[in-house]
DNA sequence: TATTCATATCGAAAAAAATTGATATGAGGT
DNA sequence: ACCTCATATCAATTTTTTTCGATATGAATA
């Protein structure tokens, strides 16, 4: 169930980045497509190609390809994921509480 | 409500690193003092103690000091501020869906 | 109060992440 | 087929994070 630290890590690797924390605030009015993040954020393209590269690995956000264009959106299913993952780190077990020292 | 997206950064900050992870499992069993967790992690002592105060600083962890022994737990109050940040980050606005392009 | 032990902090080095500018890819329009 | 536009990828650089060894701090014990 747990101890995937590496895909664990990844999740949250999309939350812990002011510049990316933005883009998902953004993204919370709706889908979004790359050129409107880019004039939004005031951050170079590749750059923004980056961080939204970090987003959609994490689960938490979806892109759809509409020609040229590239669209983001949160994803429900990742973000609920990231959720689930977070209580099942955060809580403690209920059996042994093995101290120390 | 939202937007401070310095404060976020550093909650999640605690959860994008495989050694915090892992110490976090390790907290999941119960207070545990730093000692233990250096032998439990196969870690250099300063870098464990630089690990535990981002950790801190999450508020997902709290320390308390027994003597010269600093023991290590989960928050709960701190575990539920990540689960609400988590939350608010990820929950589209029910409002306009303002689309572009 | 001198010594020892646990942990924190510091400065330097190493490693990883982010930014930048350039180029590549691939879809649409001419 | 060619050109343009949107985005992805690449290589180099800059910035940030992590690790390491040394030293500092502060509590307990002799």
């Amino acid at each position: 169930m747990s101890s995937n630290y590496e895909k664990d890590a990844k999740i949250f690797k999309a939350l812990c980045d002011e510049k990316r924390l933005q883009i998902l605030h953004l993204l919370k009015s709706g889908e979004k497509c790359a050129c409107v993040l880019i004039d939004a954020m005031e951050i170079g393209q590749s750059s923004l190609s980056y961080h939204m590269k970090i987003l959609c690995e994490s689960g938490i956000v979806k892109s759809r390809q509409d020609g040229k264009w590239t669209h983001y959106r949160l994803s429900k299913s990742g973000s609920e994921l990231a959720y689930n993952r977070l209580v099942d780190i955060t809580t403690p077990n209920t059996d042994a509480k093995n101290n120390c020292c």
